[in-house]
DNA sequence: AATCAGACCAACCGCTGTCGT
DNA sequence: CACGACAGCGGTTGGTCTGAT
């Protein structure tokens, strides 16, 4: 169909914003709220089309972005994520708090994305860049490969919808969990930051929901003596891509030896000095950084924990320790939308890690270690990793969850 | 000091999805 | 159902900054 623009852009001003018109539209805002984006700039005495004043409004103006250098855990979020949602950038930028889907996008094009090209992983698929004669061993592999991502995305996608679709018919349902939920003692300070950016995570984005459904449908328990599930060394390639030494971050000379994330931010108590409990949780262990709460026991019992409540179809808490705040509350939706996935066909059940590992692993040298580029080696235990790359992952969504559950 | 190239990022463009009529 | 208005999203552009020569 056709379609008008957004505005009649005779007589209006474009490009870069001055301070006077940033003060014109912050006062209007603040004083109105933006209402119509349409009619805002003729109200706010402004030369401007709504669109640029909203644009300017959510990417500048804010009061509730954080500008400035993105911390190593962010890089590594917006990696993690983007390794599963693409250029999704709005779904990306709902997991990290207080920054914009543009600011994302440009730090992605300008910095993550040339530095995964420098270590020789494809940005775009987040595999390690191979020969494709035809000749090659790896070709097979990797058009194999390829069709299991491309299949990922469509199933992704169409779990979405799902999820949406069931997520709208229980509604009520979730609004009465809700009400329950608001009616029980508040956890302590985890939620800080939640308070303070209440405008930002308005909802659950649906990807959220299929990062969820798509790692139970993965993730059944492993044993250790999957000796040839070498599935798990994507989170290798980020460690040491991050680990790289051009990497900006204040941290970037560190070496992370076990290649070890934090397991959850679930795990990870609440205090005054924690503000951004999923950032924490990905953090490396190093050395010279470490959690008392992320010994392996713990670690084991969580995932232990995890995989139990996972399995059972009434959701409900794992935990309900304040310390640990382990909400493996599973929304009726998302089982739903799992069921669904899976009565469908869903992925090889006999597969337990996401195509974008089982991508990444097989190209690798084999054998338990693989050689960082300073020469360091990265131990590849691969079902720590498995657990950890999902914890990681999960954490993400599972705080999404809880900020929804308070709002 | 001047010039140039590359990096950075705010802003724009055009498309899509949603909602109201 | 068709249509228009609008908000949101992702890709792209172009102005500015910075460092190298």
């Amino acid at each position: 169909m056709g379609r008008s623009p957004c505005c009649e852009k005779v007589g209006l001003k474009k490009g870069p914003w001055t301070a006077e018109e940033d003060q014109k539209l912050i006062a209007y805002i603040e004083e109105f709220g933006h209402g119509s984006w349409r009619a805002l700039p003729a109200k706010a005495g402004l030369q401007r089309c709504g669109k640029s004043c909203r644009l300017r409004w959510t990417n500048y103006l804010r009061p509730d972005i954080k500008r400035g250098k993105f911390s190593l855990q962010e890089e590594q979020t917006i990696i993690q994520l983007h390794a599963l949602l693409g250029n999704r950038w709005s779904a990306i930028a709902a997991q990290l708090p207080r920054r914009t889907d543009n600011e994302i996008k440009n730090y992605w094009n300008t910095h993550l994305k040339k530095r995964l090209t420098r270590m020789g992983i494809d940005p775009t698929t987040h595999k390690p860049k191979q020969d494709h004669s035809p000749g090659s061993s790896t070709s097979q592999y990797t058009k194999d490969s390829a069709n299991l991502s491309h299949m990922a995305q469509w199933e992704s996608a169409r779990l979405e919808a799902e999820a949406r679709l069931v997520r709208e018919t229980n509604k009520l349902k979730v609004q009465r969990q809700l009400e329950f939920e608001s009616s029980k003692p508040q956890p302590p300070a985890r939620l800080f930051l939640n308070k303070i950016t209440p405008l930002i995570q308005p909802s659950l984005p649906p990807c959220l929901d299929i990062l969820k459904a798509w790692q139970s449908s993965w993730s059944k328990p492993t044993t250790k003596d999957d000796s040839n599930n070498n599935n798990n060394k994507m989170h290798s390639m980020y460690a040491m891509m991050l680990s790289n030494d051009d990497l900006e971050s204040p941290t970037s000379t560190l070496n992370f030896p076990g290649t070890t994330l934090l397991p959850l931010p679930l795990s990870v108590p609440m205090t005054n000095n924690n503000i951004e409990p999923f950032n924490q949780s990905l953090l490396p262990l190093t050395n010279s950084t470490n959690n008392d709460d992320d010994d392996d026991d713990d670690d084991n019992e969580i995932w232990k924990q995890f995989n139990l409540t996972k399995h059972n179809t009434e959701g409900g808490h794992g935990h309900d320790n304040n310390n640990t705040m382990l909400n493996f509350q599973q929304d009726d939706d998302i089982m739903a939308a799992v069921e669904a996935f899976r009565a469908s066909g869903g992925f090889d059940n006999n597969i337990n890690t996401p195509p974008i590992s089982t991508n990444v692993l097989q190209v690798l040298e084999g054998g338990d270690h693989q050689e960082n580029l300073d020469g360091s080696m990265i131990c590849n235990v691969n079902l720590e990793e498995n657990k950890h790359y999902w914890n990681s992952i999960l954490g993400l969504v599972n705080e999404s969850d809880d900020m929804n559950s308070i709002l």
